[in-house]
DNA sequence: CATATTATCTGACTTAAGTCAGGTAATTGC
DNA sequence: GCAATTACCTGACTTAAGTCAGATAATATG
């Protein structure tokens, strides 16, 4: 058989590289070299620090340095002494600079289009490349305590209660669980951890505190894309720790058995199962750790 | 809302030139540029004609000549004259370049191995490798006549078989359809067809004539990965050019209700239901089309 | 058979990317 | 306050990739 799951993987790195080749033409396009509009597009993205960029690049400091020096000759951008430390440039973009990123950003957001457009059946394509890109970028997912009301968590919020909606046989109705104040979990109470993969949220978990020894894990959530990386694995870990660091001592949660990983997940890592200690009418399995 | 779907496909472009530059490093690690490596490769894969290679990588002809130049230094590969055209050159590996070449195939194989490994579900992992790969290379889908007992004609009914089964709710058992011989899918008498996606087969029709007037349109397959991409539509419309060459005067079919999206195809190229025309358990729609 | 065409090669270039060894000025640590 | 460190810059290099104008030899065409 020459359709094993590595040929499989081999022909999707050959057509990346035969596609993506033609992708980067398009920064070419605009008669630039790409180092150069990598530098104005991380400059564009809001990154003034130039050791950032840098950094994010990969850049030989040398290499860097001319390549701003090409820019700010082209006029598009300008770098001036951080206030700090004076030995920190910051750069920024000129109002030229801001025009030719908006070309930029005009171009590869039509092409993405194009090429969104010519699928009969875009949401099953776009599915497929999170999970591509998930999974290639899996060592990049960053874990990041947000405000449960921030943009992100809420998509997070948003995307958990629509699975349990089709998870659960009657369905789930937000207001009939308790949904716990926002304050609960922010520090010092808790914390409200959501898992980033270059700007895409792909998983959150809210630790519920009270104030006192006992706190809540709520929220646990991985999208879809994300499963299989061990994502949600490393968002109880940490908030775990979190929860040492806040002094607390006994965790609790409660899940539903329609979520099956859910609870082999708690099994396999330190966690009982214990009698119900809420009337939430949800759930009905309950588990605690002792820290 | 930041996670539209242009985002979405713009952070699959990022994550794939982030780690496909990683994947193109591999190939320098043994030493080579990449432009070397790549042409190796072409050559191993059994490419020996220096123009195709040439069309195939879009190389300059001094740059293509400089490579197999320094190839040749490297004691991996010969170039003699072409028997045919003196002008021609042929080339292939030496023993070295064989061994050298190994080495490349067990590193990506190994690097495709790992990355797949690393996956919790790499069946849904690879699922979606497909899905994009076959949309990135949509354009270079060829269909090729290839006898009904070839390798890949046989895994694509194989999946085809596969579906069906899946699909009817009474599963399908193929003794029990009428299976065509072979032989009517050969021309001159008939055809048979697969979509070939840079070596995956991801497509096929028959086209299984009698040597009369009439012919019959059979085994029609797209695979999951390739839909959406308007492939059935170009398998058919192949399939009828083909029977227009082998001079029939009207093509018949059968399907399932249970395949409603290929009623919908019919329907909207220029078939005609009609009345069962044989008593085959499986179909419970028939069509005809008039060429 | 003369001429045009084709396939490949060679030499002389350019550009992009990157490396490396210092150099300068600001900041940090003791 | 002085030495070490840090952030950035500059100049001198290398390598990879690619372009382009001929040169050469074989083949096709009238």
């Amino acid at each position: 058989m020459t359709h094993d799951p590595i040929s499989r993987v081999r022909r999707f790195n050959r057509a990346v590289t035969a596609e993506v080749g033609a992708l980067d033409t398009s920064f070419l396009g605009r008669g630039r070299p790409l180092g150069a509009a990598r530098v104005l597009n991380a400059i564009g993205q809001g990154q003034s620090e130039i050791a950032v960029i840098r950094d994010y690049l990969s850049l030989d400091s040398g290499l860097m340095s001319r390549l701003l020096r090409g820019l700010e000759d082209e006029g598009l951008i300008e770098t001036v002494p951080d206030q700090q430390d004076a030995r920190r440039r910051v750069a920024r973009l000129t109002d030229t600079g801001r025009s030719e990123f908006q070309e930029y950003e005009a171009l590869s957001n039509a092409q993405a289009q194009t090429f969104l457009a010519r699928h009969g059946s875009p949401e099953d394509l776009l599915r497929a490349m999170d999970i591509v890109a998930s999974s290639l970028r899996r060592d990049h997912i960053v874990l990041e305590e947000k405000d449960p009301r921030h943009e992100d968590a809420l998509y997070c919020l948003g995307e958990y209660y629509g699975e349990l909606a089709r998870r659960f046989d009657n369905g789930f109705d937000v207001s009939l669980s308790r949904d716990p104040d926002a304050k609960d979990m922010i520090r010092q109470r808790g914390v409200f951890l959501v898992a980033m993969s270059d700007g895409l949220p792909v998983g959150c978990v809210g630790l519920k505190g009270s104030g006192g020894d006992i706190a809540e894990i709520k929220r646990l959530w991985v999208a879809p894309s994300a499963r299989g990386l061990g994502l949600a694995k490393r968002l109880m870990t940490s908030a775990e720790t979190i929860a040492r660091d806040l002094t607390i001592k006994i965790l609790r949660l409660d899940t539903n058995s329609a979520l099956p990983e859910a609870k082999q997940l708690y099994r396999g890592t330190g966690w009982t199962e214990i009698d119900r200690f809420n009337d939430d009418p949800y759930p009905d399995a309950f588990f605690e750790k002792r820290l």
